[in-house]
DNA sequence: CGACACATGTAACACGTTACATGATTTG
DNA sequence: CAAATCATGTAACGTGTTACATGTGTCG
């Protein structure tokens, strides 16, 4: 995910907002998973007008703007909604090839490599589980789900190395 | 993973190569599961030798250079080895952040966007499973393992979905 | 000869990221 | 008044990616 997509996802909602307010909403919505430098939202809207996906109107005699999809935007959001995440459009799992890369490498153990990676990721599922413990469901929905997304990925994580070393 | 850091992990292999020989070497060892356009090898090979990690030894009259780690590089290959990967480091979870942008975009019907991701997901597995069969386990270990971690991370991404509907 | 693999590169552009600069408004 | 928050941006740099240009060697 980019974070063009994630603000043009944000303004779909309907209602124009300063670069300054889609900053915070994105960090919300994202259960400040995605931290976000100010400076990349107004790069990146920049980059959106300048593509016709979204259209600014002056808002203030301070210098204060608003953003706002236009239509092409709003065909681009639902274009991105409806195309699945594809293990092509994904970068590449970082893990795999460096453990691949290690499995040829001399000067490596892959052993080691391997044991790190698994103290690591047991030390985050610990993390997540505990925070999930700590959440409030009623309120935190979309955290939780985010939080559920971690451990079940560090979880195939760990059972992957553990396929690993039986090789 | 970087481009960087797998030419780094190549060159620790020890013998000097080639940008080209890298480039097919990169593609032989990540199984093709990262298609690479020369020009990038080259581009980063260059700004590696800015960086003090690749030494270059002019080779031939024609203008071939062979390429070969220097100490330093030799450093930031254990380096990179010794890191584990963690959730900062990797690329935020593009499907988690989809579906949970989904949940607040009025615009949008989540239970579209997860029918969707499934429909991919289980066809992706399907694929990964068939190409497992066909694989030969005595020659192709690294293929083997890149497609097991594809498959177990697509399952937990269907697990996830699963979780996602539940709510 | 023509196609293909080998071999090296540049130019242009995209996005992500950090650091920096500037000012208005609100609040303790 | 001082500090925090709101608000907008630029400059500089890093990597990834594609397309293009160029030339040698080899094999059918």
């Amino acid at each position: 995910m980019t974070i063009r997509q994630g603000l043009l996802a944000l303004l779909v909602e309907g209602d124009p907002r300063y670069g300054y307010q889609l900053k915070s909403d994105f960090e919300t919505r994202t259960s400040s998973v995605w931290p976000l430098n100010v400076g990349q939202v107004y790069t990146t809207l920049a980059r959106l007008e300048r593509d016709g996906l979204v259209a600014v109107d002056a808002d203030g005699s301070d210098g204060s703007k608003t953003y706002r999809l236009t239509d092409e935007g709003r065909g681009a959001v639902q274009d991105w909604f409806a195309a699945p995440v594809t293990r092509d459009t994904a970068p590449r799992d970082e893990l795999a090839m460096k453990v691949v890369l290690a499995l040829s490498a001399p000067a490596v153990e892959v052993a080691e490599v391997i044991q790190a990676q698994r103290s690591a990721t047991l030390r985050a599922l610990q993390d997540y589980t505990a925070l999930k413990r700590e959440a409030d469901p009623a309120t935190e929905l979309a955290w939780l789900l985010v939080l559920d997304a971690q451990i079940l990925a560090a979880e195939a994580e760990v059972r992957w190395l553990d396929l690993c070393e039986a090789d």
